[in-house]
DNA sequence: GCCGTTTTCGGCCCGACTGTTTTCAGTCG
């Protein structure tokens, strides 16, 4: 898919036209473009050739020219013409925190400053000191900022406990009342950039507040301190923005706080189109003086005409239009699952027995539970033969017959090279569930990759692909496949797509159900090795509703015997 | 450059912090 390159190539135009000095709105316009297609799972060149690219939000006459050229000759002449006035290179300027575009115009203007090398050494020789504007406190902004490593994204589950922490923190300080984190993670996104901490307090102690916050031991460098905003950048390379307001202001100003941006702005273009002030401080009436609701989140979206939108949603993808109607999608939740679709016991490579899972299944209040052992070659899973898949089936009707949760016995074997599985068809006719997944060999091109998972899919026993983008996000990638692709033979086939919710993978991506899940079903699985791990089914479900599933969409929410019609 | 519950032309969210050009531009979220 060419959607990387295109979303690369308007990247650098909107960075080359606030080089350059360009309109603001033409610079948000090629901005609004991109967050629109990084929204879309959807292969680009097919959208290309079925032209509806103008359907893309923010997408209208120019761009998608431009789109459509990428596509097809993998650049734009428009872009082109930009670097001749600008090389692309200085963009890479606008990496270090505190330089946007007016900035790096100038020091490629005037001193020919084209990188970030570049600009260390004209701070080393002297020469930026003799730039009018770079005075001494500013060039001290600039090297300290040149230190920073930018933040990268990380994953939910591991930036969790660090916010928590903070939230702990914050509440031990005696003038503050209580602290709510927002931003990416109240939005429950599978990674997270920084953190946002919205804090209550009284105004007289904001300062106070803030030189405690600032002064944390965790604290690696203070990137902007005020009484009401401050920005530090932690030991492990972190931001954190705590942002305090009075009591008044908790629910506008965690609309704030938990944005999106894009959400945001929106709520505040209709609030100003009903001729009222939105802000963090509050809903107010034209002048600002007359405050009409701001303290709880739920005030301010009725007051603004719409009802309540969970944060999960709040990503300007027609939410805010739904909610004006009232008709927001029944967001699936917790209670309606009534099963985890991929367990693994330690018949294979869990540390856990059946009768632990069944239990904590119990525990769960699960209705039934399918478990997926590994079936292969490959002696690091302990897999399962033949003979393990009798032993177990007979272990497992003992256990059904004492146990309230039912034990549905399925498999998680391998899609090998040329996509043909490693079990052999006679062993499957019996299983309740097949989930194929690519544990090996990810080296393959994208065609090469997406093929290899549609011959999986041919076969008739397979049921679901498990991890279908092989991602981990703390270490790799995933592999390229073309969902459009691979979307239609799951249709074909009847196959489903899991969601897996162990939260280093979070695979499929939250865009992939968002796009999908109107033609295909999705199933979530913990992929769980031990009985501790059922749990994660959350991160699953984090990634359901952020894709505005409702019950329908997701298998698990089934009964035992309505998901064994389907299957059948 | 995009878009339409006043508009196919004239708008385009709002505010905090920084450093400096002492009234504001640049950057960021």
């Amino acid at each position: 898919m060419k959607n990387e390159l295109v979303i690369e190539k308007l990247t650098q135009i909107a960075d080359l036209l606030e080089i350059i000095g360009e309109s603001v709105y033409k610079i948000r316009a090629y901005r609004k473009a991109v967050d629109s297609l990084q929204q879309t799972a959807e292969d680009i060149e097919v959208i290309v050739q079925e032209e509806r690219v103008k359907e893309l939000p923010g997408i209208g006459d120019a761009i998608s020219e431009k789109i459509k050229e990428i596509v097809v000759n993998g650049n734009t002449i428009y872009l082109d013409k930009l670097t001749q006035k600008v090389p692309v290179q200085v963009t890479s300027l606008m990496k270090i925190e505190g330089i946007g575009g007016k900035t790096a115009g100038k020091l490629y203007k005037e001193l020919g400053i084209k990188s970030i090398t570049d600009l260390e050494e004209a701070i080393e020789s002297g020469l930026l000191a003799e730039l009018p504007g770079f005075t001494e406190k500013k060039i001290a902004k600039i090297t300290r900022a040149l230190t920073f490593v930018k933040s990268e994204r990380r994953p939910l589950f591991k930036v969790i406990p660090i916010a928590l922490n903070l939230k702990t923190f914050l509440e031990g300080i005696d003038q503050i009342q209580s602290v709510e984190i927002g931003g990416s993670i109240r939005r429950r996104k599978s990674t997270i950039r920084d953190i946002d901490l919205h804090a209550i307090g009284k105004e007289e102690d904001f300062e106070l507040i803030m030189d405690i916050f600032s002064q944390m031991d965790s604290v690696e460098v203070i990137v902007v301190k005020g009484p009401l905003k401050t920005t530090v950048k932690l030991t492990n390379g972190i931001n954190v923005d705590l942002r305090i307001l009075k009591e008044q202001s908790s629910g506008s100003g965690l609309i704030h706080s938990t944005g999106s941006r894009n959400h945001t702005v929106k709520l505040r273009t209709i609030a100003d189109r009903n001729n009222l002030l939105l802000n963090e401080y509050g809903l107010f009436d034209e002048e600002g003086k007359t405050l009409i609701a701001s303290t709880t989140e739920e005030e301010v979206y009725k007051a603004i005409g719409m009802s309540f939108i969970p944060p999960d949603i709040r990503e300007d993808r027609g939410e805010i239009e739904l909610a004006q109607k009232n008709s927001l999608p029944d967001l699936i939740s917790l209670d309606d699952i009534k099963a985890d679709f991929h367990v693994h016991t330690n018949w294979s490579d869990g540390k856990s027995t059946i009768d632990e899972i069944a239990f904590t299944a119990t525990e769960r209040n699960y209705e039934y539970l399918i478990i997926t052992d590994h079936f292969g070659k490959n002696p690091i899973y302990n897999p399962m033969n033949e003979e393990k898949i009798a032993k177990q089936r007979k272990t497992i009707e003992q256990i059904n017959q004492s146990s309230s949760v039912e034990i549905l016995q399925g498999v998680e074997c391998d899609i090998l090279k040329d996509g043909s599985l490693s079990i052999p068809n006679k062993l499957l006719r019996d299983l309740d569930f097949v989930i194929a997944s690519v544990h090996s060999i990810f080296n393959m091109s994208e065609e090469e990759m997406t093929m290899r998972i549609i011959t999986a899919m041919d076969n008739e026993f397979v049921n679901g692909i498990g991890h279908p983008t092989g991602r981990q996000l703390d270490r790799r990638d995933g592999y390229s496949i073309n969902f459009s692709k691979i979307i239609e033979k799951c249709i074909e086939t009847k196959t489903f797509l899991e969601i897996n919710a162990n939260p280093n993978r979070l695979d499929v991506d939250d865009n992939v159900v968002f796009d999908f899940k109107n033609k295909i079903d999705f199933y979530i699985g913990t992929d769980s090795h031990n009985h501790q791990q059922l749990k994660n089914i959350g991160y699953g479900l984090n990634i359901a509703r952020r894709a505005w599933c409702e019950k329908k969409n997701i298998l698990n929410t089934l009964t035992s015997k309505e998901l064994l019609k389907k299957l059948a």
